[in-house]
DNA sequence: AGGCTTGCTTGTCCAGGACGTAAAATCTGG
DNA sequence: CCAGATTTTACGTCCTGGACAAGCAAGCCT
């Protein structure tokens, strides 16, 4: 990391692309318009970015996503970015968190898998199944959303815990499995939307409203969508976008659906990239809240 | 489906890329040289793809996965190209299959969620864990891949029952947790890798030898990947790469890798993926029956 | 304050040229 | 006739620089 080696510090392209999740256009755009990034060149012309620069992109990635526009972002000086960053991202993991899950934080700080599994196994008694998804998991994974974004967690830390309480729920819930099967709630997220946890919370939370749900994972095409809600006879499509979907993207792809999807079909919203939605047509419920799950 | 409507019938480019996994690049270029796609045009002369072409390209998409190359594929006629894709593709999910699979197969088929789960305990009690794995599970997954290249099978539908798989094979790994965690094998996919189901079974496998493994999931970033097989001193990195992924982008991601680790760590790398890859550095091992998977 | 217009911001798209890598085809020696 | 080395072709990715539509902010009016 600290290494001032030359060769495997530089990266083209498409990898920056992969790795910052910012497109090869906009990053090429970016260095016309706001002067940054200016990666260097191989032979061939090609942009060649160094580590600090990827760095400093992943860094702009997370300000975007809170909700910052790119001309305040992107043209700012080192210091001036860590500083905002520091601000925003810092505070969100600070705030005030329940006694009640002191515990369960220290696991996740401490990264603890398996004393995670048996503290959720305890919520779970203590608390039963909707308050520990609504009072419990969901503060957790937004918590360790933040850690992340304040860089006081590492990607791969958060990829364990978050498999951990998915397979914590995932287990919880086939245990539970309803006896009725039909008009179920399909569940889904739509193609770009790679986190299924929300899914998973959904079904746990429909599953105390003795509403049958079919969880169809992540990333499914949208004239799948409509099959399976034409097979199924649901009675209700269900969605999730987590914050680092892109927001601009969402309203497009729900008009998308809207159109493969009988007029009479619900489409119930949430996640933490609706956030910022503000009006949306009569068939689409936002959920802003698992507890506003009732009914229909 | 079958509706004559010319609005929601066709596609701009940034949706075909997506649904094709084609990127806009190559697309325009197969226009440029095939002469197809060919598009039709909105009023800014942006690309327009009609339904048909999309299904074209997936099938292009497929027959690319299988080995086909592009200056073969891509400018037959419709007519040519589903007598190849029928050949090709069909043929796969026509092989003989064990007897004592039969009934697996019929509830793959039907997509039996609940009587997957009932046989594959059934399985398990029969065979135990390595031969579930080895004579079972990899047998079914070939199997639906095959079935959904054949067209004799919906996407969604391989989703739920990747998933029931996915279930089934945690829970027993759950159960099944080794004492010791210290030298792991450290399990994950790259980033564009997105099928994690052959680190699962890795996991079961390596579990039946008594090694303990660390199962990162997919999608994991090279840095994160040097990171974790640091701190947890790990004896290997176990990599799987499925059939849908480019294999032309292996070479690289693995050389990235190597170069990101140290000269002791060995590189197992799996999956069908890999089938087409010939000769390989000292540090890595190509993994190509799980049985390979005995030491070290 | 609420709703409208106006202007700027932002990402995506286009064309068409160029090049490096990897596969296929050809050549060469046993 | 096969194995290995070499040339040729195929293929995807990258480049520049221009354009435009949709979304957002700010100011204006009622």
């Amino acid at each position: 990391m600290s290494s001032t080696e030359t060769g495997s510090l530089r990266h083209p392209i498409s990898i920056v692309e992969r790795d910052t999740g910012i497109s090869k256009d906009t990053l090429r755009i970016w260095e016309r318009r706001y002067g940054f990034p200016v990666p260097e060149r191989n032979d061939n012309g090609e942009r060649l970015y160094p580590d600090e620069q990827v760095a400093r992109l992943i860094t702009i990635r997370k300000l975007l996503d809170h909700g910052m526009r790119p001309n305040k972002v992107v043209p700012l000086s080192d210091d001036e970015l860590q500083q905002l960053a520091e601000n925003v991202l810092g505070g969100q993991a600070a705030r005030r968190i329940p006694e009640d899950l002191r515990e369960l934080l220290d696991a996740v700080e401490a990264c603890d898998l398996v004393r995670l599994e048996e503290l959720l196994h305890r919520q779970l008694a203590l608390k039963g199944l909707e308050a520990c998804v609504t009072r419990v998991i969901s503060p957790l994974m937004e918590w360790i959303g933040d850690l992340w974004a304040a860089d006081r967690m590492e990607i791969y830390e958060e990829h364990l815990l978050t498999r951990q309480i998915y397979r914590f729920l995932d287990l919880v819930i086939s245990r539970t499995n309803l006896r009725q099967r039909s008009n179920p709630v399909i569940l889904a997220t739509l193609p770009g939307e790679q986190h299924g946890i929300g899914l998973l919370m959904t079904e746990a939370i429909l599953l105390t409203r003795e509403i049958p749900s079919l969880n169809l994972g992540t990333q499914i095409p949208i004239p799948q969508l409509a099959l399976v809600a034409k097979k199924a006879d649901a009675r209700a499509i269900g969605l999730s976008f987590s914050a680092s979907f892109p927001a601009r993207k969402i309203r497009p792809l729900l008009n998308e659906l809207l159109e493969a999807t009988p007029e009479s079909l619900e489409l119930l919203v949430g996640g933490a990239g609706t956030a910022s939605i503000k009006r949306v047509p009569s068939r689409i419920r936002l959920v802003r809240r698992f507890e506003d799950l009732w009914q229909q």
